[in-house]
DNA sequence: AACTATTTATAAGA
DNA sequence: TTCTTATAAATAGTT
């Protein structure tokens, strides 16, 4: 058939209101993340890990090793808090102490729906 | 200058060599990891949290929310497990139970330095 | 699920 | 290290 093809457009980024294309579309990028993660720690040696939750609120994750053992690492700037009743969340506690200002500027970014051309990704770092 | 330029190749993706390279890589595909992972959160409205740990051993991460609360939510599965010696590990055991097997079969599969075309990624999946 | 036009990421270079 | 740009890779819309 001679229809003409309109090409594939950009899109902006933002909330997708078509359901079916939203699901599509994670599916898609979803796999588009865990892969760059992948390469990413074979090119650099380095251990990546990856969260992330569907609309269908299962949580989907990846690691070069296993998840748990990157989030341990993560964690590990904190000695494992062993009582109390907020005990897992008292054992993040020191560490959100030193990232809780760039994680909020990171959230404030994210709210204000930022622009690949200008903003700059503001990012955790903390190590040793 | 009349230099010709020779284009920019594709990479195998396996560990650099050139430590130099292998810098400017981790830090151009860092930044191109933590954006798709604020796309997908913004395009899906789902929540997502990224963990990198540099060559240098510091430690980058990224969450649409505060990364904490990212990871707890996904540690969440396993109510908290506040005693014993090894508390936050406990806490994430049942979780483990049930990521085990893909964890591994994941980790397999970077280890024989899996390849675009052919193979699949196994991801971990895991929900109520 | 598979196909492509287009957009986006990025390897190499300046 | 930050910018440029040619090529490779991801992906939006379609089939």
């Amino acid at each position: 058939m001679a229809r003409i093809r309109r090409g594939h457009q950009k899109i902006e980024i933002k909330k997708m209101t078509n359901e079916k294309n939203l699901l599509v579309t994670f599916s898609k990028r979803r796999f588009g993340i865990f892969k760059k993660a992948s390469e990413l720690s074979t090119l650099c040696n380095v251990d990546v890990a990856v969260l992330v939750f569907s609309p269908g609120k299962k949580v989907f994750s990846f690691g070069n090793k296993s998840v748990d053992s990157v989030i341990q690492r993560f964690v590990n700037g904190a000695p494992p808090i062993s009582s109390g009743p907020t005990g897992l969340i008292q054992a993040y506690r020191h560490t959100n102490i030193r990232r809780g200002l760039n994680a909020q500027l990171m959230q404030t970014s994210q709210g204000l729906g930022f622009d690949n051309s200008t903003t700059k990704y503001i990012m955790n770092k903390d190590g040793p």
